[in-house]
DNA sequence: ACGTTGGTGTACCATCTGGTACATGATCAG
DNA sequence: CTGATCATGTACCAGATGGTACACCAACGT
């Protein structure tokens, strides 16, 4: 254990807790004593608080990312499959802290938070790219893609914010399989 | 001016203050600097600072129904343009603030943040029954009007995030109207 | 005229905040 | 072994925070 990049197991602890619990309003001093160590551990390997933040958001930002690459595109399903295999793992409990998270850091983005400016610069496109390309290995004409891309990153995440306040499973997924009918009528 | 209500004129100020700027991290003093008073009068007519917290979130909450009621339902209209219309109001940059407030409160209410708690309970409620409601004004089935009203506000909701982040009133303009073309094809 | 009520200002408190100077200890290269 | 590097711990700082005690004053009912 020469080099456990202690920095990074910091960083995963940091990122589970706030994902549990936010970010707004929390101090060095009480994130420290719930990693089980000191505002000082957290200021040497960060910086400062805003390095701290900075660290947080920039991994936020490569999970979300992330989130794509877990899906294997199998050629031989339906689209109506693929698409409920997408909705299925995106809206698993599992990574529900993470998207509180991400809501947390792009609703503070919005109000140009010193640590998240550049959170919105790619906050659709990242996601509609690759959504495209996913599409289009599914056999969906490129200008038909684009257009459903952006409308269905909408349906995404507004079903998201839907089933994390009101967890209502059956009535988000019963409207996003209605979605995947109007679609692939 | 017997009474100005200066509870209600303060708690207005501070609403367009954290609308503009948020209200993560914002203290009683800076608040009250801002607003040309000081933290002892906030905690006067507000109690203390999650009083204050509590009153702008409730706030935030009423201004959100009372968008509903800013809209007259012309029945001589289609449904397209009532959607239109809509979108048009709901999308204006004068709500813009308000609507990142509102995604803010949110977000940190997903978080169990002490004066947000009830928020949740009808934030996704208080929307479909409204939006149902004027659906089968415009003579949409119920049974369909309920189908299409949770999946229409995650819509209209993940259109406001990506407008609000991207600006891009283009291109999530006609992620709107390709919404309307297909649930009124 | 008088007392009451309630908004406002001043001043203070204990606590917490982010940051840092300094010392200690562990690991590793030479 | 020795020196260097780096993680960690202790202790402190100046500033900010929420809250509050107290005094003052204007408006009001009587």
């Amino acid at each position: 254990m020469h080099k456990p990049d202690v920095r990074q197991e910091l960083l995963n602890a940091a990122i589970d807790f706030v994902a549990e619990h936010g970010l707004a309003d929390l101090s060095l001093r009480r994130l420290a004593t719930e990693l089980g160590t000191s505002h000082r551990m957290l200021s040497h390997h960060f910086g400062s608080k805003d390095g701290m933040w900075t660290a947080i958001v920039k991994e936020v930002e490569r999970r979300q990312l992330a989130t794509f690459e877990d899906l294997e595109p199998d050629l031989s399903m339906s689209l109506q499959d693929v698409l409920r295999m997408w909705w299925r793992h995106i809206s698993d409990p599992s990574l529900w802290p993470n998207e509180r998270l991400f809501f947390e850091v792009y609703a503070q983005a919005l109000h140009n938070r010193p640590a998240m400016n550049e959170f919105l610069t790619d906050v659709v496109e990242s996601w509609i790219g690759p959504s495209v390309k996913l599409a289009e290995a599914m056999g969906v004409p490129p200008d038909t893609a684009t257009k459903y891309a952006r409308l269905g990153l909408a349906v995404t995440r507004g079903l998201l914010l839907d089933l994390l306040a009101t967890q209502d499973r059956a009535a988000v997924d019963a409207a996003m399989e209605h979605w995947i009918a109007l679609i692939t009528d």
